[in-house]
DNA sequence: TAGATTGTTAATCGATTAACAATC
DNA sequence: TAGATTGTTAATCGATTAACAATC
C-alpha cells in the first residue's frame, strides 16, 4: 500500500517556486545549495524547504546540501514538468494572445496548440503560428493533440459554456482566468487567476495601513 | 484601543470574490442574501462566509440574511475599493498590453496612468491613450498622479532594477508579474503573480492522480 | 574529529468547521 | 409563535516553526 500523505497545496506552490530558483543557480553554475540558501533566495524559512522536500523523499546529503541539478530535475518531476503539456486556450482578447506569447509557459513546458474564439471577427487571425479557430473545432484539436488542459480566458458571461464544452471533451484540468466560479465535475481541476483579487489585498493592506496611521 | 485583530489573507481573498459575486447579484435585481446563497454562489461554506465577514462587523440579519447592496457596499469598502487607484505599469510587452486593456481593473476602480519600458522601441508606442514612455518619466507621473501601486511586468532580469525605481519613488505597493522574488524593504506590500504556478498545480494534480491510477 | 546541514519529530500557531444560542 | 439565519464560541483540522538526533 502506497503512504497516501496529502501534499499542501502551498507546498506545490512553493515547489515550482524552487525549481524555478535551481533552474537559474544551476544556469549560473552553482553545484550545490543548501536548504537556508534556497530559503533566503526565495523569501520562505529554511524548515519550510526541507518540510515541503520530505514530503516526496530524501534529496540532500547531510552537512553537505543538495545537488542543484538533482534537485532542480527532481523538484521538475514532481511536478509534472519532466514532460510536455499541450494546452488549448479559448479566448482571444488581449489577455489570450499575452498568455499565448508568454515565454514562461514555454520555459517550463507548456504549449498552446490551438487558441479559440467564439467572436467571427476574430477568427482566422493568427497569433504566433496558430489561427484562431471557431469553438466547433475544440474536440478536435483536443483529440489530436492529447490535451488534458485548457485555458479559460473570456468574459464572466462566456466562461461556464465554454467549461462545459471542455469537460464534454475531456478535459481533466481548467485554468480559469474568467471571474466567475466554474461549475464542473469533481474529477476536473480547476484554478482561478483573478488578476483584480492581488490588487484588492494590496488596497485592503494599504486602506489597513492608513487606518493604524490615524 | 482598537482591538487588532489579524485578518488572515485567504480571507481578504475571499471577500474580494464575495464582492464580485454581490455585485452580480445587486446588477440582477437581488434585494436579499444568505451567507448559504452566497456560499453556493462562489463556492466555500457558509460558516466560512460568516466568519470572514464576521472580522469585520455584523452586516446582516438574524432570521432574514444580509441586504445585498449593503454587503456589497461594505465589502468593497473593506478592500479599500470605495475609491479611485491609479497604477503605474513597467513593462509594454504582451502581459503590459493585456493588463493595460483588462477591464477587469476598470470595474474595480484601478486606473493605469502610466506604461513604463526601456525599450527604445516601444517608447512612443500607443496602449489604449497612453504613450508607452521612458523610465525617467516615472518619479513624474507617481508624483502628479498618487500613484501608491506599480505592477511589474517585465522579464526576470529587468524586475529588481525596476522594483529599486519603484521604492525609491514611493511606491507602497507592487503586483509583481516577474517570476522573481523582489528585495523591498518591509513596509512595501508585494504580491506575486506567476502564470506558470498555477499551471504546475495542475500538472501536479494530473500526475498524482496518475500515479495513483497505476 | 569538528563543523555543517539534513531529515524528522514535537510544539506551536493559525485557519476552518461544527454547533448552537441569539434573535429577527 | 415557528422557522430561518446570523454571529460567535469551541472543536477540529492542517500547516508552519523549532529543535535536535542523524550523519556527511
Amino acid at each position: 500500500m502506497v503512504k497516501t500523505l496529502r501534499v499542501p497545496e502551498a507546498t506545490v506552490t512553493r515547489l515550482s517556486v524552487y525549481s524555478r530558483y535551481l533552474e537559474r543557480l544551476d544556469r549560473n553554475g552553482v553545484i550545490t545549495v543548501s536548504s537556508g540558501e534556497i530559503a533566503e533566495g526565495v523569501g520562505v524559512s529554511p524548515a519550510q524547504v526541507r518540510k515541503d522536500l520530505a514530503y516526496f523523499g530524501e534529496f540532500g546529503t547531510r552537512g553537505v546540501g543538495y545537488n542543484v541539478k538533482d534537485l532542480m530535475r527532481y523538484t521538475l518531476k514532481i511536478l509534472g514538468l519532466d514532460r510536455h503539456w499541450n494546452l488549448i486556450l479559448v479566448g482571444a482578447g488581449n489577455l489570450g494572445y499575452a498568455l499565448c506569447t508568454y515565454k514562461g509557459f514555454d520555459d517550463r513546458g507548456f504549449t498552446i496548440v490551438g487558441v479559440f474564439d467564439d467572436d467571427l471577427t476574430k477568427i482566422g487571425k493568427k497569433i504566433n503560428e496558430l489561427d484562431v479557430m471557431p469553438l466547433e473545432e475544440i474536440p478536435r484539436v483536443i483529440k489530436e493533440n492529447n490535451v488534458r488542459i485548457g485555458i479559460i480566458a473570456v468574459p464572466p458571461g462566456g466562461a461556464q459554456g465554454i467549461a462545459d464544452i471542455m469537460v464534454a471533451n475531456d478535459i481533466q484540468a481548467i485554468m480559469n482566468f474568467s471571474t466567475i466560479a466554474l461549475n464542473v465535475p469533481d474529477y476536473v481541476e480547476v484554478r482561478n487567476v483573478d488578476l483584480s483579487v492581488k490588487l484588492e489585498i494590496l488596497t485592503f493592506n494599504l486602506g489597513f495601513r492608513a487606518a493604524q496611521n490615524l
